[in-house]
DNA sequence: TGCGAAGTTGACCGGAGCGGTCAACAATTG
DNA sequence: CAATTGTTGACCGCTCCGGTCAACTTCGCA
């Protein structure tokens, strides 16, 4: 029961793009030496961050990447979904027909209940929460921001 | 970010024994009938469940298992985490020193929010909770609460 | 026009854990 | 003793994760 490092690798990144992107574009070499993340790998995970319009990209020299909106406007569920899938503790918490008597399941309440108190967390929760946390965290150790 | 079919197949085997175990022993041959789980596969799941403490066992002609306690003073968090580990989202939630510097972690606050609201929903419900709810639901189908 | 810098994509790979099985064994009843 | 039932260790196929490599495309700049 636990994110895989894409979530968290992921959020760190954008994370990064939100402390230290500006209003220009970054190489995702600087982002992979500050995070320590390895090049390649961030690259794969770059991909769903754009496919799900988080992110935008250019290539060639100058080129890098950027967020596509506000830090404020970016809810962490967004960044999680795009690199884990749906947040939820079973299945069917999220499509009922998957088990065939999901109708007379009780423990399917509990999980929805689950699924619910998770969101709510990471729905509530912007990028621009984390770095208003992390500017009164860290103010000397801006690149501390481990996850 | 999903259980693995331990903790379900488990909730499930315990939730049988709780509708159908009364006060004497139950074989794991008719909870995996019931249930439509492989016998030696439920036999897997008995373990850890047994070292929690939850369930009792006997061996030989007659033997079985049974709840060691009544459903009302099982709560779901026990028997998830016996059989999937701890709740938690990341490892950082439960053992900060699983990361180098998450005292300096902002996400690890997002992570330990949300393994709250996880482990909440599980604390505050018990078997009992679901053995009155199944009651409630499917009187008819008494063997009908797959998860 | 060409070079280099940067993102994109497909292929691949080792390792871990899940879901499941089998066989051998231990304990209990009758 | 035989039958029944739980216990344990070994094993296996599969998927996914974490990560790498190489080839390709696209861009800026000289």
């Amino acid at each position: 029961m636990r994110f895989s490092t894409r979530g968290r690798y992921g959020l760190r990144a954008l994370l990064d793009l939100a402390l230290h992107g500006g209003n220009g574009l970054t190489p995702l070499k600087d982002i992979a030496r500050r995070q320590e993340i390895s090049l390649h790998y961030l690259q794969r995970l770059m991909a769903p961050l754009i496919a799900a319009g988080l992110v935008t990209s250019m290539r060639g020299a100058g080129g890098g990447v950027a967020l596509t909106r506000s830090p404020a406007e970016i809810r962490l569920r967004e960044v999680i979904e795009a690199l884990e899938g749906p947040v939820a503790p079973v299945e069917c918490a999220d499509d009922p027909s998957c088990c065939n008597r999901s109708a007379l399941c009780v423990s399917r309440e509990v999980w929805t209940e689950m699924k619910n108190a998770m969101v709510q967390v990471l729905q509530s929760t912007t990028l621009q929460d984390l770095v208003e946390r992390q500017r009164k965290t860290g103010r000397a150790e801006t690149d501390m921001y481990y996850i």
